[in-house]
DNA sequence: GTTCTAGAAC
DNA sequence: GTTCTAGAAC
């Protein structure tokens, strides 16, 4: 039987397989090229991101129906969140085969009901629905969800779930938060914890990875979410100029600013003029602030910075063997 | 000729 | 948010 990620980590999780063994590079079918799989990456569905070779869409999609949860991710619960936080290992169900879109309900924030800026809004509704693929952990008050998109190796988002926003809807954007509602002072402390425990769980389990705990200044995404990104910005989905400088520049907004202002009394009021020119910005790393002249050019330079579980395989380990080669 | 960006459509 | 693609850049 070929020696496949799944198998590699059901094994691992099940004690047959020591740690080490999952932690080297191998080889594996045709299905699979070099495979690299940091010691505690347990959780499948980030791991399968440390696959330097595997194509990223076999991963699902927020627009592509969800995949079944595989034997590995099925058996994955780590989560000892203090929050009542309950790990997802849920069975892909109808609503979650089908389109998330076409599960949304209308809004009354602007936008066509049901269009790509509501994506996020079936995660809030019914978490309980969706894949160890999607969606990470959630409780009565929150969901943690797998970006669909990731532009890092780890990439996720925390959102309230609380309906506590203009006329009793989800909470739109941190705009909407009053310092004065004490419901909404009770989201940002629940954000605050789950973030904060989110993060030390991916710190812990990719102790080679630095994380940011944020927002974009002018989200896409109509539902409030807080992004925790892994620094490495190693991702097939990290395409555009627009993506780098939503994370590396000022338009993301650490959640401690955000935080911090309405700790102050004050509102969250964005400039969005001022922040969509930050998206045209020049090219520039965010380790080292070298140039780069596009985004492929960047990308390369990216893997020079990339802790050595996650870089690219090198033009040494091509030439090892490859079956692909 | 190919690569890459950026704007329109969804 | 993504995809598609015209045309700019090389």
């Amino acid at each position: 039987m070929p020696l496949t990620l799944s198998r590699v980590l059901l094994l691992q999780q099940s004690r047959s397989l020591p740690v080490a063994v999952v932690f080297c590079v191998f080889r594996c079918s045709n299905e699979h090229r070099l495979l690299q799989v940091p010691a505690a990456a347990t959780s499948p569905a980030i791991a399968a991101r440390f696959t330097t070779t595997r194509p990223f869409s076999t991963m699902a999609r927020h627009t592509a129906p969800a995949a079944a949860p595989t034997a590995a991710a099925s058996s994955s619960s780590t989560s000892k969140s203090s929050t009542a936080t309950t790990a997802r290992a849920a069975p892909a169900t109808e609503v979650s085969r089908k389109n998330p879109l076409a599960a949304t309900k209308p809004t009354t924030t602007g936008a066509r009901a049901g269009s790509w800026a509501d994506a996020l809004l079936p995660y809030l509704e019914r978490p309980e629905t969706f894949p160890a693929t999607h969606v990470h952990s959630f409780s009565a008050d929150h969901v943690v969800v797998l970006d669909q998109f990731p532009k890092s190796k780890v990439h996720l988002l925390v959102m309230p779930r609380a309906r506590v926003g203009p006329r009793g809807k989800y909470l739109a954007s941190v705009e909407d938060l009053d310092p004065d509602n004490e419901a909404h002072v009770l989201v940002v402390e629940q954000l605050t914890e789950v973030c904060g425990e989110v993060e030390q769980e991916m710190r812990t389990k990719y102790p080679q990875l630095e994380f940011r705990v944020g927002i974009h200044t002018v989200p896409s995404m109509r539902h409030l979410h807080v992004h925790v990104i892994s620094q490495d910005f190693i991702s097939d989905r990290l395409k555009t100029k627009q993506h780098w400088n939503s994370f590396t520049s000022e338009f993301f907004v650490p959640w401690e600013r955000v935080k911090a202002t309405l700790a102050a009394g004050q509102r969250i009021k964005m400039d969005k003029a001022a922040a969509e020119a930050l998206l045209k910005r020049p090219l520039v790393c965010h380790k080292c602030s070298k140039a780069a002249r596009t985004m492929p050019d960047l990308k390369k330079h990216l893997e020079t910075h990339a802790p050595l579980a996650i870089a690219g395989s090198s033009p040494r380990e091509e030439n090892v063997d490859s079956p692909l080669a």
